[in-house]
DNA sequence: TTCAGGATGAGACTCATTCTCAATAAGGAA
DNA sequence: TTCCTTATTGAGAATGAGTCTCATCCTGAA
């Protein structure tokens, strides 16, 4: 529960060498809540909004932190700006984006998973992360 | 041969109602040709040292173009910097970016192509186009 | 050859993200 | 608990890829 993720969070500042500061776990409240594939500037409108300060820099360098340590995932959707969403149950999935609507949809599909690795072990490589998005339009029938 | 990807690039500033002009030749003519996965600065920079005259702006204005025609393909390799390539042939391909050296390996797999569009039919959407990129390391044996 | 309107170039501008650095605060030591 | 070293923070400047502006130039139809 709550108490779980913060101290997953602390031991991963530990881990990194840094401190744990009251910057870092609002940043941390605000996204590992959040189902939706939020951009940085979000995130920090929101904690703002909440009566509190944390400023874009330390919001971005946290994410970062959180990025490194896979407890957050980083996408670019392709408009310029970064999404981020958690990944505390490391449930993997990848992005469909509607052209139509913007809607961001997430499937997973083992046999995908699979084939990619076996296309990169053909070459002689092993994947370390990949990205793998479908821009689509909805099937009219 | 070169006339023939002359002429297709006239008719697709017809088609599309734009003129045709030195500028546009040269940065398709140095596009054309190469088979890296060039930024836009790189382009520029080539023509420039040929003793040739051609802004930045109008790099990116007949990138464009030929993006949007199909002549060229964009590629977001992540680090902020979108890599063209020519795509003549139409051969379709995905990248593979190698972690440890920075090389980019071309790969297509039909199978692949299969199960994303099944993917995306089975939740009610056609795929208009993807990207699909491997970050690997080699294998170590 | 003419000329209307599209194309160009130089540089200003945008905007997400990163950097700077003085001031602040975490947290180990005593 | 207090002290003190040093990481962290915030505000705003800086960066950098890409876009926009607009006066000037040039294409191409007639």
């Amino acid at each position: 529960m709550a108490s779980n993720s913060k101290n997953i969070f602390k031991e991963i500042l530990k881990k990194e060498g840094l401190r744990y500061t009251q910057q870092r776990q609002l940043v941390w409240d605000e996204l590992k809540n959040s189902h939706d594939h939020r951009d940085a500037e979000n995130i920090y409108m929101c904690i703002r909004n909440n009566g509190l300060n944390v400023s874009r820099a330390t919001v971005y360098r946290t994410i970062d932190v959180l990025v490194k340590n896979r407890l957050v995932r980083k996408m670019d959707v392709g408009d310029g700006r970064n999404r981020f969403e958690p990944r505390l149950n490391d449930d993997h999935h990848d992005h469909m984006i509607c052209q139509n609507t913007g809607d961001i949809i997430e499937f997973f599909n083992e046999e995908l998973e699979i084939l990619q690795e076996k296309i990169a072990n053909d070459l002689g490589y092993t994947v370390v992360r990949h990205v793998h998005q479908l821009f689509v339009k909805p099937l009219t029938k």
